[in-house]
Order: C-alpha cells, then structure tokens, then sequence
DNA sequence: GGCAAGACTTTGATCAATCAAAATGAAATC
DNA sequence: GATTTCATTTTGATTGATCAAAGTCTTGCC
C-alpha cells in the first residue's frame, strides 16, 4: 500500500495538471506545493517512477501513469467525499474542512469510504462545487457548472454560491442571485473577463468572472 | 503533537493496565500487544519516557504518567466514539470496525471528534459495551453493566447484546433476553462462573459467565 | 558565443521506527 | 551455590522522508 506521503505526492501531481491544464508538472511545483525542499521532491518522484505511478524526463517534468491516474483520483475521491461529509452532516464550515480532509483522507478504507457515500446519498459535488470522482474514477458528467463557463444562452437554475462570506451573500442577495432562481447568460466577454446575465425578467447585469465563477448552476 | 506510533504504545499500556488492574506493565506484554521486536518496545519506551509519559524501571515494567494517562484515555475516547460512529451511522458490524478505528482514531482533529460526539448524542458507551471517557478523561460513571457484574438482587433494565451473531441472538430471543426487558440475578456462582437469572415471572435458568457478560443491563 | 540567473539534481547527513542477533540479568531448577 | 532458561536490553544496520548545500543544466541576454 501506498504511504500518506506517496499518495500526497500523486493527488498534488493530480491537481496541478487539471489546474494548469498540462500533463506535465514541473519539479518546482510540486516542491512548492508540498512545502518540501526542491531535493526532496526530487528524490520521491524517482521513487514515484519506480512504483510506475508516473514517468519522469529530468529537468522536464512528471506526468502521471494510469495506476497514478487512478490512485489521484481515489484521493481525490475520499477527500471530497470527507469534506462532505464534515460540511453536511457535521455542520463544520466549508472553508476550515480542508487540513481536516487531508488527515482523514489517508486513514479511510475503501469499505468506510463506500458506506459513507451512501450515507450521504452519493454526492457529485463536495462543499466547494467540485466533482466528486466516482469509484471508477471518472468524474461526474458536469450537469452543474459555474456560470463562467456556460456558452449556449439557455435558462438555467442556480445550485450553490461556492462562497460563503456574508458580502458575496449580501451582494447576491439584492442582484437575486439565490439558489432556486432561473437565471440567463446574455453575453460573455472573455477579454475583459465579464458575464452578462438576466435573472427573471429584470434588466441584465455584468459580474466579473471571479464573482461569476463562485455561482454553480444546473444546465 | 506525539506521532501515530507515540498514541500507540501509550494507548497500548493503557488497555494492558485497565485489563491486568496493574498499574505496572511489563516491556514482553507491550512488545507482544503491539506486535514489535522486544528491543523495539524498549527502545520506544525510552523515547516515551523523554516524553514524559511514562515511567520505566529496567527489567520491571512501565507505568504510565499523568500526562500519559490523560494521552492514553484521549486515544480510547476518539477510538470508541468513532468506533460507535462506524456501528451507529454508517451500520458497519461491530465486530469489523476495530481495524477501522485503529486507523482513523489518528487522523481526527479535537473539532472533528467533538462535533462527531454531538452527532451521536454524546453516548457514553461503544457497540462493545465499553466505556466512552469523556473530554476531560475520566470513565462515565458506569450506568450499564453486563450481568456478570451484578451481586444486589434488583431489576434491571437490558440494554444491549454485545455479540450480534445469529447464534446468540437467537439463543438470547429464545429466552427472552431482548433490550427493554426486565430481569433479575437469582444467584451468582463464581466459583461455577454461572448465573441465575429469572425474566419476567417465569422459572429462573442459569447462564454460563461468557454468555452473562454480553449481556448488558442498566442498574 | 559567452555568461549570469534560476531551476533542477546530487550528495551527505539526520530522524523516527523498525529488525536480528548478541549480551546481560534474574529467576527457577538442580 | 552453580547452571540453565527466558525475558530484557544493547548494538548495529536498514528504510522512508526529509534538509542544506554543493554541483549541474538550460535559458535567455548582451
């Protein structure tokens, strides 16, 4: 079995490529990201390679192997599936489940794992909007989405403010951006970062993108 | 904050004392119980010693410290909360979740357990029968105990089998020993390690002492 | 092309936890 | 009291994860 560290490694390799949308994930990165010296991170990724959870070019980079593919995602999986359940049935908040999740993520077998999806009725999406890898592996088809991503001009309804903060909640209270509320994307400006939207039938309004990112809807 | 392996040992002497009623233990019993190499619990037990958690006399034994004790009852209580956690809301069998809670029992924060204790409504026994301690380290005042334990000739109340196979509890349901029903000690035979007992008003019968102590009851 | 800067790798050391095997001590047996 | 036996301790080595510092590429700039 893979040790804690090990599989710190991989779910680090893993959300770095989704984050920056590259396979391969540059030695500095990952050194960074986990806090390590650079020599440390070196040194793991050749063990890393002997274990085949990924290939390494020196001085190039890491991409993952399917076996690192598939133990990412398992992590992945447990973590989001805890926070969920910190956040659902413990009532903790959102935003302090993380360094939790992290600890526990390494500690849950498979069998608790299972038990504890279904104890929270299979979620798709954890605390923060995102998805929750199935036990296959794969990601959940994206049937909600943040509103900067949504292209086609067609209703869609409002599923979760991924920010909590009282401002964002004050702010999209009095533009009626609360969840249950169908709402239309009228024009999307990717230069200048900007979403046009119409909720209900009052005038459209423009929200910057980081705003416009915090609001998941439901195609 | 004291290492996984550090929780262990302490964890360990703790059980081996409450099970022996010696405050002392010996170094064979600790290397044994936590499956090491006799040098290794030695060495171990040094380093718990710089710690402070316990005290060691060469070649007579250990006992722990105040603070070892306030450690060791810290570990039982995350083990027996999550322990019933498992059994309670997740419906694993109460005899698999020991190697469950061996893992986990490490990796929860204080926040966590004492939202998890919430959730559960604060119980004050595991699926074992056994005691949960509380925060501040002490046993709860032993509300329930198994028939074995009873000498004054009252009525009690059961509470709880603690072996769920198929076999007793048909054995137990054939007797009529179901939670909420009213029974009380005859006799008590320790010599014979038996039990009388008499449910209801019909004829009193006599348990063996293994079966007497699954049986438990409040006073 | 030459060279400086920054990224990456190598080297040598440390720390916690472990083992096997050798040394030591204490208790039980003769 | 001497001896054997068994528990315990000591010793020396190993493994995984880490660091600091020294060494080596690569890139881009003049």
């Amino acid at each position: 079995m893979p040790s804690a560290t090990v599989e710190n490694y991989v779910k680090k390799i893993l959300v770095l490529s989704l984050d920056t949308s590259e396979e391969q994930v540059g030695m500095g990165e990952i050194a960074k990201g986990l806090e390590v010296a650079a020599g440390t991170a070196t040194s793991m990724i050749k063990t890393l390679e002997r274990e085949r959870l990924v290939r390494y070019k020196s001085r190039q980079g890491v991409t993952l192997t399917a076996k690192g593919l598939k133990l990412g995602m398992d992590m992945l999986r447990r973590h989001r599936l805890v926070e969920t359940f910190l956040v659902e049935s413990l009532g903790l908040d959102w935003t302090e489940v993380h360094q939790e999740a992290e600890e526990l993520e390494h500690a849950i077998s498979e069998k608790v794992l299972d038990r504890l999806d279904k104890f929270l009725g299979r979620p798709e999406f954890d605390p923060h909007g995102d998805p929750i890898p199935t036990k296959e592996g794969k990601f959940a088809e994206r049937r909600i989405r943040n509103l900067l991503e949504c292209q086609s001009k067609k209703l869609r309804t409002i599923k979760l403010l991924t920010d909590q903060s009282t401002d964002f909640l004050n702010f999209a209270r009095r533009k009626g951006l609360v969840p249950g509320t169908s709402v239309e994307v009228t024009n999307r400006d990717l230069i200048s970062d900007a979403v046009e939207l119409r909720v209900g039938n009052k005038k459209p309004f423009t929200l910057g993108s980081k705003a416009a990112k915090k609001i998941l809807v439901s195609s």
